[in-house]
DNA sequence: ATTATCTATAGATCTATAGATAATGC
DNA sequence: ATTATCTATAGATCTATAGATAATGC
């Protein structure tokens, strides 16, 4: 039953709805529509239900995207400016992931245990790979000594943050804006005497 | 029926946990029962129901924050690093709002025509001061020549992204975190010449 | 009289299970 | 035989309404 086209089609349609909605926005029928199949139908794929399918998907996500990051980051060395830049062009050509709506609504919605699993994933594979690439720009002389932690997770919420601009509001597309910020944080706002 | 005291009590709880958990995520039920009282009688004081109420304590949240933006950035001036700090500080002090989750899961959830109302607010309410205060700053000759669009709606997802560090996991306050990032992106990463 | 709450209830929707039916792969 | 889907159904929960009861303010 594992690994079959059919599950993945779920799994996938279930991962999209639920890293664009959050756990309590999605119902399996909305799943189930979006699969073409009936709802109860998941329960072949997922016999643990809703919970144990957000979990296994948020988790494949999370992972998913520690290791486009950390690839990212990779191929766009040495320099700390284009490994951002790279950063940026990953985290864009994903679903949009919401740490603040994980903490606040979907992981009090679920058991504990699964909570503080995704939570502490979600750290390493989101966080982690940015702080790990300035900490290695800073040894490098790149960059200035500072706390990499804040800035790290700020950069992160920046640049997700451009998925709240509806897609019809846009007057620029993301990758610019991300651009921006980033070589706004690399050079400051203050002018270079 | 308009302005009585047990109303303010049912909007100051929905306003919290909307705010916190989103539109889906939170029932009238829970809303009842942190305010003490059964959920059948919110519809005295709501007859619109869950959506209208989601609106109405929707807007008064965004117009505070308004207000509490406008009010702090006045008070800190004249420099920009005061004057984001007090966005900061501002921020902080109240529930986190996710400007994402509102864009990818509370706004579909309603009514197209609220939804586009409060879209446009949450832009004028959060965006729009911070935008005001740096493009004074530019003019002052405090900061270079930027776009602040994309910088005041990433500095704005950067503050409010360090509520997803769960309380229990701060190993600093989140003002000492925001101060980092704001003097960061003031100062840039770079080293100074 | 007005305001605030309650109980009782309706109807919709949600998660989940059981068991039948169809399609696919040896 | 295995895999994937369906129908039928249970029980819980959700939003919402109607009408009774209690508390408050003149």
């Amino acid at each position: 039953m594992l690994e079959t086209e059919a599950r993945e089609r779920v799994l996938t349609v279930a991962e999209q709805l639920f890293a664009r909605r959050g756990y309590a926005a999605v119902t399996l029928r909305d799943i189930a529509t979006e699969v073409g199949i009936r709802h109860t139908s998941l329960y072949h794929h997922v016999p643990g239900g809703k919970e144990e399918l957000f979990v296994e998907v948020t988790e494949r996500h999370l992972k998913r995207h520690q290791q486009g990051l950390m690839q990212a980051i990779q191929q766009a060395r040495p320099h700390i400016k284009d490994e951002l830049h790279a950063v940026a062009d990953w985290l864009l050509s994903q679903a949009p992931i919401d740490l603040l709506r994980m903490t606040q609504s979907d992981m009090p919605a679920i058991d504990p245990r699964h909570a503080e699993y995704l939570s502490q994933l979600a750290l390493e594979a989101m966080i982690q790979p940015i702080y790990v690439a300035l900490q290695e720009a800073q040894q490098q002389g790149e960059i200035r000594q500072l706390d990499f932690g804040p800035i790290a997770g700020g950069l992160l919420g920046m640049i997700e943050s451009f998925y709240a601009v509806p897609e019809t509001a846009l007057v620029q597309n993301r990758q610019e804006m991300a651009y921006i910020v980033i070589d706004a944080l690399l050079e400051g706002l203050y002018p270079h005497t």
